[in-house]
DNA sequence: TTACGACATGTTCGGGCGAACATATCGATA
DNA sequence: TATCGATATGTTCGCCCGAACATGTCGTAA
């Protein structure tokens, strides 16, 4: 059977969301401890993994990422609590979401083409 | 409290995917029994309407919707039964998630700034 | 005090997608 | 057989967002 991808994603105001790239990226920097090494590793460049970052830090109440500069290893970043909370829930949504909802999941992907066949 | 949108969306193969606004549109057909009404009805021209559902037509084993042209109506559109049943089955994912992701869902919404004050 | 690695930020460019506009076609009914 | 409303399809335009490139800043350890 091939992967059938689910994409959540949370829209709170017209300038706070919340879906799997940003939840990636929070994941990333948990595990590498800094922006650049996180963006690396989700394939974005540190551009565009800053700007998600600073995105996310004016979107919630508490920033989700604590970021520093200088030192020896040139800066760093982390989790703060509230984006561990964050995080954990959206993955939790999505854990509740791929148990409760397999039925129809399996369902719906038994209509749709699947990638390998003509049709 | 403000209204948190839940945006669901998934991912067949490359070519094969329903979300929100296919499903929109599907229940605005079944509705209005033609692709025409059911773009103005969804905000969207019939253009774009009718391309969402020759995409929904193509990505699923069996078609969704079936149309006819001419006659002293013009013609219309109604769902087959396979498109009854996708749409059936995204709405149940999005009621199970609702219902059963209340608790995260709340975390999430009161942790992200809302639309109304400055922060 | 120099060097290094990551944070911070601006700017430009290109591609994809929807919006908008323009036609052509069909067929039951009056 | 003329009409009418909806399906069917092509084309162009504009915008948004990410990609790519460029540059400046910070602080600790060597």
């Amino acid at each position: 059977m091939p992967e059938t991808r689910l994409r959540l994603r949370l829209h709170f105001g017209p300038a706070s969301m919340f879906g799997p790239g940003r939840a990636d990226l929070l994941e990333a920097i948990a595990e590498h401890g800094s922006i650049s090494a996180a963006g690396r590793k989700t394939g974005m460049s540190y551009r565009r993994a800053w700007s998600l970052v600073e995105a996310l830090n004016s979107g919630f109440k508490t920033p989700l990422v604590d970021s520093s500069r200088g030192g020896s290893a040139g800066g760093g970043a982390r989790l703060t609590e509230t984006g561990i909370a964050v995080l954990a829930h959206f993955r939790n949504l999505e854990a509740i979401l791929a148990k409760a909802g397999a039925q129809d999941i399996e369902a719906l992907q038994s209509l749709a083409v699947d990638m390998h066949d003509g049709k």
